[in-house]
This record gives C-alpha cells, structure tokens and sequence, in this order.
DNA sequence: AAGGTTGACAACCGCAGGAGA
DNA sequence: TTCTCCTGCGGTTGTCAACCT
C-alpha cells in the first residue's frame, strides 16, 4: 500500500503564506500547542497542509529565530560544523541558536559555498581546491585562509554560548502595531520582516490581553508571554524550558565536539 | 523604461525513521 | 512482526526583488 500523502492537493492552498494564515497559526499553536500538525489547518481555518504548517512555523514564525545574515561567527561555526557533520544541517542548526537547519541550508549555498570556492576550498571535502587553485600564491592563500579560519573555529568552539541570542537580538518580539497596510498583502520585502512579526504578535496577542508575561525563564524565550489556561501555560512553559535547553543554557558547556553524532544517514 | 538575468530566501517534495496499534 | 501515521530531514523548486544591459 502506497502512503498516504501529507494533505489532500484538492482545496490545499501552497505558495507564500499571507499575515492573515501567519496570525492564525501563531495563534492556534499558541492556544493550543502543536498537537498534531495534520488536524492543526483544519482546527486553526487554514487551507494548508500540516506539513506547510509545521514548515512555517519551524522556520519562520518561531519566536525564538534570530532573524537576518549569519555573523561572522556563525559562519565559521556553520563551516566547522559542516566539516564534521556534512549536509546535515538540522544536527548543525541545533548547534546555532535561533537559526533554523533551512536558513543555514540557504545560506550555505548562497553565500558560504561561494567564499570557500573563492578561497580556494572545496565546500563539500573542506580540502584546498587544488584544481582551481592554479597558482602556488592562490594554494598558499587557500591554505591560509583554510587555517585561519580552522583556527578561528578552534578558538570559537569551546564557547559557542557566546552565540546564543540575546534578547535584544530578538527582533521579532510584539513591540506594537506598526502598520495598517492590508492584511492580506503578502509582506515580501525582507526589511518588512520586523514590521511582519511585530505586527502578527501584537495584534493576536497584545491586542486580546493574551500575553500576561511575569518573569523570565530564559532569555531565549523572553518575548513569550504566558496564555491563561494552565494546558497553554504548561505548553509554553515546556517550550521556554525547550528552548532554554536548546539553544541557550549550559548547551555547549560539556559538549564534547568530537561526541557529534557523526553516524548514521542524519 | 523595458526586458532579461541573478541572487536570496521561502516553500514544497519525497523519503526515512520512530512510535504506536 | 507488520502496518500505518506522523514528524523530521535534506534536496529542490518557486518567487520576487535587485541589478544589469
């Protein structure tokens, strides 16, 4: 028997998510919690599949994601995780904070593959490009900046909790309603980014007394507020302490590099 | 100004693995 | 043990803005 497909393709709406489907998956998730990623559209009135769902909200509609370019340091973390992991950019994005395994997956291929080859190292081996390297000053410049930037991760990796995101880094919290624009444009210039968060946070949430924010758990998590009913309370509590847990506190502190999972097919 | 090209990123597709019945 | 469902993962494609001619 064949398998099932994720969603009907009948009635199932694809291509660019618009605010009104943003603001209404942030708010079933956070009401309800991800219970179950196919029923999610159908109880939370979206015409998508749980599985574009899931894509959404994992890679862009999380309140904990950094949003803009990866530093300089997340390269060289991306770059020497790379080299020990290959493709397995969810395992490399678990070990940098806010940044979702599709962001550093694009970014890879749009920017650091390109650096590598230009620097005259093979992206995929992480060896020097001797082929395209045609000239001992281009190897040598390879091979310098390879040990650079080795060296540079070397000096990165035992403190990789210096990455993890502050709370002012977090651009994306409920800070008002900036803007009236219609909402079912869809908002594709990326400098709308903030504007679109801020906007899907504040008016779901602010504007219904739904955030009750008292403390902080972590900093990761700091732009939660706490919904009233204990099951979503306990839902996000378990996810400040999730994210807590991943992405901020102590993560690498008794990481060894070399325990990485280095076997199997992920 | 218009059309073509490129770059960046969001989103989709299909497969694999885990969990539960 | 087998089957089915659900989720996660990595590769690929689609879309759109910026840039170029």
């Amino acid at each position: 028997m064949g398998r099932q497909p994720c969603c009907d393709k009948l009635g199932v709406k694809k291509g660019p998510w618009t605010v009104e489907e943003d603001k209404k998956l942030v708010n079933f998730i956070l009401t309800h919690g991800q219970c179950c990623w196919r029923a999610i559209p159908k109880l939370a009135g979206l015409c998508r599949c749980g599985k574009s769902c899931r894509l959404r909200w994992t890679n862009y509609l999380r309140p904990d994601l950094k949003r803009g370019l990866l530093n300089e340091d997340e390269e060289q973390l991306v770059i020497d995780l790379h080299a020990r992991l290959g493709n397995r950019w969810s395992k490399i994005a678990a070990r940098l904070p806010g940044r979702t395994d599709n962001e550093i997956k694009n970014h890879w291929n749009t920017h650091i593959k390109k650096k590598l080859i230009k620097m005259g190292i093979d992206p995929i081996t992480h060896e020097p490009l001797h082929k395209e390297a045609s000239t001992p000053q281009d190897l040598c410049h390879a091979n310098d900046q390879r040990d650079h930037h080795v060296e540079v991760t070397r000096q990165n990796s035992p403190k990789v909790d210096d990455h993890h995101v502050s709370s002012s880094d977090n651009s994306n919290a409920p800070t008002g309603n900036p803007s009236t624009a219609d909402q079912s444009l869809r908002w594709s210039n990326p400098g709308d980014d903030d504007l679109l968060m801020s906007y899907i946070w504040s008016e779901t949430f602010v504007d219904d007394s739904f955030w009750n924010l008292s403390g902080t758990r972590s900093e990761s998590c700091s732009n939660f507020g706490l919904p009233s009913s204990e099951d979503n309370s306990e839902w996000l509590l378990n996810s400040c302490k999730d994210f807590g847990e991943e992405f901020g506190l102590g993560l690498f502190s008794e990481m060894d590099m070399n325990s990485l999972d280095m076997g199997g097919k992920h």
